[in-house]
DNA sequence: GTCTATACGCGGATAGAC
DNA sequence: GTCTATCCGCGTATAGAC
């Protein structure tokens, strides 16, 4: 039973790599099984079809990380360095593990009604609503609900603009540094929120 | 000639639906040609294969709206009603056609090179310079390359995260309000900019 | 320009031996 | 729990008649 465990692991693994990378749809149950040298039949044994194995390379991918950013939230420090340390996180998380990022936004985008319930459920329960909730309690300049999905959008957005951005002149791709995107939206929120006002001058 | 121009746009049409809604790789080329009542194999003789057609339909989504977002960023007209006017629009063009706005979202996402480079040249000549620079003369306390790409990225991300609060209470569901979402992005990029500050609380 | 017919490989999935 | 072998439908794409 040891054996199948680290098996299922090392196929969830894959997996999540693979469809982050290239879809659900252009990844073959093949492919998986080639990444983790068995045979694709083999796959049947640990997950019923291909649906199921996806369901379970999200909930793999996501999890784990969704924990993270919740205690950020939750920490014993101010509110706005809590906000910017999550900001910040949250940046970090998708420019530095694009694969996790692309696989997020697909569980959106591609998912059937299962995969988006079951994404919805673990972000919004553990990172979206103590996110509002700490946006309450900083400001009440703008929804707190509303802005705990811009700042989502935020990350997420300019991740996806990042990658349209390789194909474009050098000005604009200087854009897509983490660094200088996790500060950008830090300020735009902060500004927004009334908190303090940090200038940003174009470099 | 003049029947042939006609069904290579119905092809169009047919394509960018169904593309939009189900992915490139989750329309085959048999679903295409059923949409449009013709047989398969009459779809090669308007696109080489179905990596022109995907191009095509992109492109025949795309140029369109393109030319209004820029026509509003152009407009002989206040500054800052410019600006709060393409939001609007832009947040609209996403919410009262999900098709487009999941077409060019994949246009990021599964894009080849190829696609994903005439998405950027579309989207930045036509649509994102004009913005940066509309921003760069409205204020100079955020970066307007950054802030351009925040609107776009507030757009987009709210749009997407609607599609998860569907299966979510009702509390969250109504956060996905496009006029709800709309005033939300104008006060909060006009309250980063320094603009006219509206006192957006929470209803 | 559209049709019928068809080639051919890839995909998901199962049966059953070991 | 992993293997070999295999089924079968669907996908892209082409040939060639009308």
């Amino acid at each position: 039973m040891a054996a199948s465990v680290s098996t299922r692991e090392a196929i969830l693994a894959a997996a999540s790599a693979l469809y982050a990378e290239r879809g659900y749809d252009g990844v073959s149950m093949r492919d998986v099984a080639a990444a983790v040298a068995i045979q694709p039949a083999s796959l049947y044994h640990h997950f019923k079809d291909k649906d199921a194995l996806i369901l379970a390379a999200l909930e793999h991918a996501l999890s784990a990380k969704a924990v993270i950013g919740r205690d950020i939230l939750l920490k014993q420090e101010p509110l706005e360095q809590r906000l910017n340390a999550f900001v910040d996180w949250l940046v970090r998380l998708f420019f530095d593990d694009p694969a996790f990022a692309r696989m997020t936004i697909r569980g959106a985008l591609d998912g059937n009604d299962q995969r988006r319930a079951y994404l919805a459920k673990t972000v919004i329960e553990g990172v979206f609503a103590p996110l509002a909730q700490l946006i309450s309690e900083l400001s009440d300049a703008l929804d707190p609900g509303l802005t705990a999905a811009s700042i989502f959008s935020l990350v997420a957005g300019h991740f996806q603009l990042a990658s349209t951005f390789v194909h474009l002149p050098r000005e604009l791709r200087a854009l897509a540094q983490a660094d200088a995107l996790s500060a950008h939206i830090k300020s735009l929120i902060g500004r927004s929120l009334d908190l303090a006002k940090p200038s940003e001058p174009a470099p």
